[in-house]
DNA sequence: CAGTAATGTGACATTCCCGTGACAGCGGCC
DNA sequence: GGCCGCTGTCACGGGAATGTCACATTACTG
């Protein structure tokens, strides 16, 4: 496995390079920003593979930049983790919800640090990568962000595609709405639940205007929610 | 959804008290323990879906009961959160590398504490992966949520479903109407206990509607209940 | 073998869940 | 500004799943 880099964004230097320190250690590559517009520019020029975001920053508060990361379709699935000096329990929440996949209080041990980094990496290296996935006649072009149908290409929103993507990526496997929430619309966006049976009606039509066996492909798993079903494409 | 059911474990009474009350706010299912046996032995009776769990206890802290899960395959996959009294940083690193999903220092906020709970419990249950369980011909199919007999699905509802699942992780032993309704449908659910017959029925119906020799798996122990026995399964 | 308690079974009302069409808000684009 | 595509929410209707009952059937008891 390749060193990760990580992103250190806080506008104290001091800290910036106890965390250098620390991560270097442990074997991370380590990018610094002292304000959000220049961490911005980093996380685009360099992706990094992971942010420690500081929640106080001159020239806009650290959650800004969270929420920022996480409405950008790019930046969604990067790993934040907030620190702060704040121990008041509301900022951890939210942060959480706004998207953080960890929140550590200043002071903390460099140890922890890292502990929970580690953590946090090995739940998001599990995630897949590819230019494009094929299931039958159905392609999903990721780069170009379209869906061919038997040569065709289907019409479909941003959202039914993200939805199609997810599910290609897991198939035979049943979701929750709620699980659908989190891992297609971003980890805690607060939406209504039934708001996933629109976009899976709306995924359903598009397919279908393709090839209307292909809209059984997204199966109603009664009680629990939705699944993805190749195999019984085979079968029909 | 049905409710998770939550373990704490604490030697303090009135911390398991004020938990019992944060968690059944947020509906979850609480039980309670107060050292490593009763704990142990909760797990593998009740099989909750996560473990609160102190880091001091008599009779071994809570360090050793966490090793112990992690060590045995059964358990291995249960999400445990450390609480500790303790801020010293070694602590937290030493708990994380033993396989706990995460830890919090006391004084915490239940607030905090739920939602953290909260996010463990959506990433676990979406990790898990080729889970199924297996009698004969029959498949459960759990991720997916569906049963197979000989390569054909099988339509049931679910609660069906699930009263299949209990029953083939605790195949070989008799459970009464109320044990049933207690784990199957679960705590502080009234219902009438003939209910059980019903869905009894219907699930042998479903498992005939397969392979009628399989419906003989769920047994009437009159008098006491219904057991499910693989075992007889192959002298037939 | 009769009597009784326990279980099997079909039917039914109710509740719950999901599919669907409609609609308003929002932002981008010409 | 006006048009348009996308989104999230709602309300309605139909159908599946559930819980309960009444009655049939079975298994024990003495």
């Amino acid at each position: 496995m390749s060193a990760k880099k990580v992103l250190v964004v806080d506008d104290e230097a001091s800290i910036r390079e106890m965390l250098r320190l620390a991560l270097e250690i442990s074997d991370f590559e380590c990018l610094e920003a002292a304000d959000i517009h220049e961490a911005y520019r980093l996380i685009v020029d360099e992706s990094p593979d992971m942010v420690l975001l500081d929640w106080m920053l001159p020239g806009g508060s650290g959650i800004e930049l969270l929420r920022r990361l996480k409405k950008e379709e790019a930046t969604q699935a990067l790993p934040v983790v907030m620190l702060t000096a704040k121990t008041h329990e509301d900022n951890v929440v939210q942060g959480l919800e706004v998207g953080a996949d960890d929140y550590i209080t200043k002071p903390f041990a460099p140890k922890e640090l890292i502990a929970r980094m580690k953590a946090i990496l090995r739940r998001s290296s599990s995630e897949e990568g590819g230019s494009e996935m094929r299931v039958g006649e159905l392609v999903l072009e990721i780069d170009s962000r379209r869906v061919m149908l038997s040569q065709k290409a289907l019409e479909m929103g941003p959202t039914e595609f993200k939805l199609l993507h997810f599910f290609m990526a897991h198939p035979e496997r049943a979701y929750s709405r709620a699980q659908l929430l989190d891992r297609v619309w971003g980890a805690n966006v607060y939406v209504e639940e039934r708001t996933v049976d629109v976009h899976i009606r709306r995924l359903r039509k598009a397919l279908q205007a393709g090839d209307p066996i292909y809209a059984d492909l997204i199966q109603t798993v009664r009680g629990t929610g939705y699944r993805f079903s190749p195999r019984d494409l085979a079968v029909a």
